[in-house]
DNA sequence: TGTACATCAGTGAACGCGCGTTCACTGATGTAC
DNA sequence: TGTACATCAGTGAACGCGCGTTCACTGATGTAC
């Protein structure tokens, strides 16, 4: 990506893109604005023309992101077809994925410590995530009778903080890296257990 | 705790209390080793009597976090008893009330960027908390056919997971804040149904 | 189509700041005799 | 018990560095006529 001239022509979202390489690379503060900007090839004080400072720029990483995040899961939802148990390990295998393929969007939005509410626009798409995994609890909580029903929001909850905890722990170089199993075996068979554990599918499946 | 004359006498402990106090306030990148002296009442070249730098202050807090996990986690197994379900429940408790009430420890340990293996003395603390959860894991296993069950690591790993989820997600103010549960409720759910999902409670508990 | 001018997006020099780290030093403590 | 001395744990001044941020500026682009 050479510099054409005098000015730069997509500055915002090169130094978006900055930003994502060097969160990925050294964490959420090891970050800095002098650096993205090098990195986008221009000079300390350009990116105050796009942002106000250090905090809006990784709260647009943070919205791209959730943005994104979003998208792919719903997609891989798909309106819960073929049916709303393989949905939902589609989306589960969606989850992993994301944090795997754009380690720079995940870290900033949930590791950065940028409140997912600290815009409204953030509050807008962090909501809409949540409201994937939200919807998915519900379809698939309606083949359970009323009694043995979990509020959809904890279900939710559920699925949710296990994915997390499964790319925290397993799927980066952290605590038990050396684990025997992928991150995605692990996830699979923690939902299956979980889904069953619901009655949602057979004893013996 | 006024300084009592030139020598400050405890100052290795002390600057790792300051560095919880730091951490927990700021996050592990925002605490600098000038501002755990001065916490400390210390010039800022007296930490170097004790710790080679930065990374050391932070390996020794996350070594006294896992000495204190791995202690705490065990208390509560209890040797499984005085039932094996009981005792997990108990360890899922404990991992909350350290990850609450030992924030700093908690962070420095799994968000600091620390690697577990970092030194020996680190990955015997960490392995030794690791083992707490595995025995666990062995131990209500045992109760099931061999044909249904996982691995005991896998099964650990899971536990882990939603516990380190729960702690991530629904413990501090981060996205879900307003979550109608606490993470007590959904812990205890969580951990309920993945165990019926086992085959390890009955249908109807 | 050409010219004048406003607007915009970048530059580069400068600043103040706090951090990590070093150094020669000094005050307190412990110990040998 | 007292004295001399070694050791140790702190001090405070100094440094180089990179960061965030500002400022007056300048080169490029777009537009009115």
């Amino acid at each position: 990506m050479p510099k054409r001239g005098y000015h730069h022509g997509n500055l915002r979202e090169a130094l978006i893109e900055a930003t994502l390489e060097l969160i990925a690379e050294k964490g959420p503060q090891g970050f800095t604005l002098a650096e993205a900007a090098k990195l986008a090839g221009v000079s300390a004080a350009a990116p105050y023309r796009h942002f106000s400072g250090r905090e809006e720029l990784i709260e647009a990483v943070a919205l791209q992101g959730y943005e994104l995040f979003a998208d792919l899961l719903d997609y891989a939802w798909n309106d819960g077809r073929p049916t709303p148990l393989r949905a939902l390990e589609a989306v589960g295998r969606a989850y992993l994925a994301f944090a795997r393929k754009h380690p720079g969007h995940y870290i900033a939005m949930f590791e950065s410590g940028v409140a997912p509410g600290a815009t409204p626009e953030l509050a807008v798409a962090a909501e809409r995530s949540r409201r994937v995994l939200l919807r998915a609890a519900e379809a698939l909580s309606a083949g359970l009778p009323p009694e043995r029903r979990p509020p959809p929001s904890m279900f939710a909850a559920h699925i949710w903080a296990l994915s997390h905890g499964i790319v925290e722990l397993f799927s980066r170089g952290k605590p038990g890296a050396r684990a025997p199993f992928t991150s995605e075996e692990l996830m699979e068979a923690g939902v299956g257990i979980y889904l069953r554990g619901l009655g949602l599918i057979g004893p013996d499946a």
